[in-house]
DNA sequence: TGCCAGGCCGGGT
DNA sequence: ACCCGGCATGGC
């Protein structure tokens, strides 16, 4: 199935229109920094806990690298605590808040996208995945965050060989996708894995794919 | 009720 | 270059 006829196919499943994510791009692309934060907060953590946390952060602080940067790491652990991993997420978020005042973000991000993208990783709690979301919503950067459903999905539907690790997962999506289509990609495949192709229990009677899916038999 | 969630790090091989 | 334990709350 060629890359644009599964965008359509769940983009229609999920009845999400264009403008959806246009908007979102939109949204995020203003402010890197919270993007980050968001993101960091989000690591290995349901979507849920991640938004009341960072809601929770919002109430005491401005989401700037100034003033985290002055902020006390105990008050960021307490607001962060629905996020799970609050003590490491906490000791992340100030010491990134310092590194990275005075527009240093801005200024990672207007680079290159492959030398934005070492940067970001050598930054302490940034690893391959929450760069990969950073320069996606953020800069224009067309590249391909993998994180646990992604891999999981892309692997099950022949996307991705079983044995990728992230840099392989990430290439063969980015070639199999077109870069416009990479948010969308990103973004629906997550949507699948949540939904149906769940890690336990994956519901494939009703899966939009289960027609083109090797995991279930019905070939390609 | 144990397992998973939009990971990453440090140490060991 | 991989592999693994640790980190931690909340939901099903």
């Amino acid at each position: 199935m060629s890359p644009k006829e599964l965008i359509s196919r769940l983009q229609k499943a999920f009845e999400i229109r264009d403008e959806e994510f246009i908007a979102l791009k939109a949204s995020k692309t203003k402010n890197p920094f919270e993007v980050l934060v968001a993101t960091v907060l989000s690591q290995n953590t349901t979507d849920k806990n991640s938004f009341r946390a960072l809601n929770n952060l919002k109430k005491i602080y401005k989401i700037t690298p100034e003033a985290l940067a002055k902020a006390d790491v105990k008050e960021i652990e307490q607001a962060i605590r629905p996020a799970g991993l609050y003590r490491q997420k906490a000791r992340v978020i100030k010491e990134l808040a310092v590194n990275l005042t005075n527009g240093k973000l801005n200024k990672i991000l207007s680079m290159d996208g492959e030398s934005a993208r070492e940067v970001l990783k050598s930054l302490r709690g940034v690893g391959p995945k929450t760069a990969d979301v950073v320069l996606l919503m953020t800069a224009n950067y067309p590249t391909f965050p993998v994180d646990t459903h992604v891999m999981r999905v892309s692997k099950r539907l022949g996307l991705v060989p079983e044995d990728a690790n992230y840099e392989e997962a990430r290439r063969f999506l980015m070639e199999f996708f077109s870069p416009e289509d990479y948010l969308k990609g990103h973004l629906l495949l997550i949507k699948l894995g949540r939904t149906y192709c769940k890690a336990r229990n994956p519901k494939c009677e009703s899966c939009p794919l289960s027609d083109i899916c090797p995991k279930i038999g019905v070939r390609e």
